[in-house]
DNA sequence: AGCACGCCGACT
DNA sequence: GTCGGCGTGCTC
């Protein structure tokens, strides 16, 4: 099988082997032209095939194997743009990440499964003028009822029937088999017109805005805004700018963030279609907003993480909502930072990036310092709303009752007398992190993880928060049969039957992950509570976003768990978490009080954090970071490995770092081979080796032959081993 | 990662 | 006498 021309198709491949494979081209489809680089090629790969992507065309190497030929080439035209592709690839660089794996991140699912690309005209459904005429006919209150009454105002395009109706995919079914209903094709997006319900934007806002308008290309501007700041309208003024540009935008928002609330606010403002990009979508859904935005259609997109991998053939801007969130760096596989990928992209495309947060990440704030961004400021809350009044509760040496002080107790009990909401605050779900025997000191923990297991059910279950395991709560201590097991600690669930006790006559919500499974019935639970007074017990899932006009006393009551953990990202976490939920108190007309309640009221992230708020937070911060030689001033790679035996990891952990000491430069400071601060989970034994420098392209440089070599080491393939290059935590 | 090939224990 | 354990090697 040799072909004289001697052209090969590299193809990278979604397998987990650090380089490309080279093809003979199919034998159908014509001479190789330069443009092949961006397509799919369906290949024969060991006994099965794979789907591919060419990534470059020349001779294969010389000394290489014999090539089989492609199966078929199946896009008529690059997948990948310019841009996106190399963007991609310095992803897959910087990641340490085969390249294959890499721009299979970035192809939504049926694309990467080989399928044709989907239409992605928008269609929309009308009444049929025997629809209209039976419409009296339809079950009143039945939801093929409620849709045909919407649909007789005039057709409603797929994108926004579920701002319409919920749950209308089984209604119009219904519809379309009595032929009630019809689909259409909709125009393409109309051009923007004037928006009759922006605000006028105060001075600060204006201001934002100015500067954003007055440069260009790229560039990062870090919008810091307080609570209630208007953020948002920042951000719509500055997509309105880019559409009227005829360009598209990009609008990247927490996994938590992306609410039907949100998309709504964004529809109904902009006067254009918004696709939305997350995963809970349908596969279908996910592909055809990203060929959506490839054909340059769809204009503006709003999304997860994953939606930074979107083509942007006309890009002209991308904003990041709560920059500092957690969920924009993804914990497993290719470990990349979405805000981190989203400046390369805005460079390579010439577009401004707008990152907005409230609290913004050390890392963003030391660029600030360092010049790189441009920093904007909203001080002033809407309206005449003022900042909420912060108490430090001293609990030490005071009676508390389940974990919460008297004082506590008396602010809720004035705060529903008042006719107000109380929330209370605990990042702790279930009953109790902990069972203890009060004989022998005997505790639960998970038979698979290090970690104790957190009591549920009201003491009736132990589970592993970890790794999932359920056990039954045992009878006696399985070590002395004594029956004093006690719960030790508080969790949301037994802060509810505390404050239920207390306070019988007062509605309680509970807002945590078990009593909330999925994101969009927040805010069916909390409109249960409506106006009324009542009290919210929850964890995180409570802190950003929702909103709550009656609510003007938040008790923090796990503060001291946050001032002493080992995870140097710990303090900086604990302020954002602070702030955001002191941000749920008060309004304009009702001032908001926050209490936290510590054991521990001397210390200084607490005593900054009242005096200087978050800024000076930040700047104790960095201060112990540049000290302590973390993040931004070291850059950090960690390897990780897990595998059944403790044995298997250290060996390999062991002979990484022996290839790693004598070819890398002294100021690469290695660390380890150590178990992992979780040394077993869900069975498995866990360790880690970290690697610090000062030089962020000295440690690059060192990465990359480093990382070649493991995947050669023997005792590599005893365990699962990956490379998280500026990890997040430490374990 | 899959998926073969390849040599050593408990079953029809 | 076989079915099957997972060690080792390969994938253009």
């Amino acid at each position: 099988m040799s072909d004289s021309s001697g052209i090969a198709l590299r193809v990278a491949l979604p397998v987990p082997l650090p380089r490309e494979f080279d093809y003979l081209p199919p034998a159908d489809a014509g001479p190789v032209r330069p443009d092949w680089v961006g397509r799919r090629v369906r290949v024969p790969f060991g006994r099965g095939e794979q789907i591919g992507i060419v990534v470059g065309l020349g001779p294969p190497a010389p000394d290489g194997p014999e090539l089989k030929s492609a199966l078929a080439l199946l896009d008529d035209a690059p997948l990948l743009g310019e841009e996106l592709f190399a963007s991609l690839q310095w992803l897959a660089r910087y990641t340490q990440s085969p390249l294959g794996e890499v721009l299979a991140l970035a192809l939504p699912g049926v694309l990467r499964a080989g399928q044709q690309a989907p239409e992605t005209r928008a269609y929309g459904w009308q009444l049929t003028p025997a629809g209209a005429a039976a419409v009296a006919g339809l079950r009143a209150g039945s939801r093929p009822r409620r849709l045909a009454e919407r649909l007789l105002l005039g057709a409603l395009s797929e994108d926004t029937l579920d701002i319409h109706v919920a749950d209308w995919r089984a209604a119009l079914r219904a519809l379309a088999k009595r032929a009630l209903v019809e689909r259409l094709a909709l125009p393409a997006a109309d051009a923007v017109d004037e928006d009759p319900h922006a605000p006028t934007l105060n001075d600060e806002q204006a201001a934002a805005l100015a500067t954003l308008r007055a440069g260009d290309g790229f560039r990062t501007l870090l919008l810091e805004g307080v609570t209630g700041s208007g953020k948002t309208e920042v951000y719509l003024q500055a997509i309105r700018d880019c559409l009227r540009a005829g360009k598209q935008a990009l609008v990247l928002v927490p996994e938590i963030g992306l609410t039907p609330q949100t998309l709504q606010r964004f529809r109904a403002r902009l006067g254009v279609p918004v696709h939305a990009m997350h995963s809970g979508l349908a596969d279908g859904e996910r592909a055809r907003s990203w060929i959506a935005m490839a054909r340059g259609e769809a204009r503006v997109l709003v999304g997860t993480r994953s939606a930074i991998f979107t083509p942007l053939p006309e890009a002209g801007l991308i904003v990041i909502d709560e920059e500092h969130d957690g969920s924009y760096k993804q914990q497993d596989g290719i470990r990349y930072h979405a805000r981190d990928f989203a400046l390369v992209r805005a460079r390579a495309l010439g577009i401004p990036v707008l990152l907005g947060s409230a609290t913004p990440a050390l890392e963003s704030l030391h660029n600030v310092l360092a010049g790189r961004y441009t920093h904007l400021r909203l001080g002033k809350r809407a309206g005449d709303a003022k900042p909420p009044r912060v108490r430090v509760l001293d609990v030490r040496k005071r009676l508390l009752t389940h974990g919460l002080s008297q004082d506590v107790f008396a602010a809720i009990a004035a705060c529903l007398a008042r006719g107000e909401q109380a929330l209370v605050f605990k990042n702790r779900r279930g009953y109790a992190p902990a069972l203890l025997c009060h004989d022998c000191g005997w505790s639960a923990t998970c038979k698979r993880c290090d970690t104790p297991m957190t009591v549920h059910a009201g003491g009736r279950t132990l589970i592993c928060h970890h790794c999932g395991a359920r056990a039954a709560k045992p009878p006696s201590c399985p070590d002395c049969a004594s029956l004093s097991l006690q719960p030790q600690g508080f969790g949301t669930e037994r802060l509810e039957e505390a404050l239920a006790t207390r306070f019988p006559d007062a509605p309680l919500i509970r807002v945590d992950r078990e009593t909330t499974r999925h994101r969009d019935a927040i805010e069916k639970h909390l409109a249960t509570l409506g106006d009324r007074p009542g009290i919210l017990v929850g964890t995180q899932m409570l802190a950003k976003g929702h909103d709550l006009p009656r609510l003007t006393l938040v008790a923090v009551v796990g503060v001291d768990e946050g001032l002493y953990s080992a995870d140097f990202r710990a303090g900086e976490k604990l302020a954002q978490l602070l702030i955001q939920v002191a941000g749920r108190a008060g309004r304009a007309n009702l001032p908001g009080e926050v209490l936290l309640q510590t054991h521990h009221p001397e210390h200084p992230l607490l005593l900054t954090l009242l005096g200087g708020g978050y800024p000076a937070v930040a700047a104790l911060e960095l201060a112990q970071r540049e000290a302590a030689g973390f993040p931004p001033y070291e850059h950090l790679a960690l390897l990780r490995a897990e595998a059944p035996t403790e044995e298997a990891v250290q060996t390999f952990l062991r002979e990484a770092k022996e290839r790693a000491r004598p070819a890398m430069p002294d100021a690469i400071a290695l660390n380890g081979p150590m178990p992992a601060p979780m040394a077993r989970r869900a069975g498995r034994a866990r360790g880690q080796l970290l690697l610090a420098c000062a030089q962020r392209p000295m440690l690059q440089a060192a990465l990359r032959p480093w990382v070649a070599g493991l995947y050669e080491l023997k005792s590599a393939r005893k365990v699962r081993w990956s490379l998280d290059v500026d990890p997040i935590d430490l374990y």
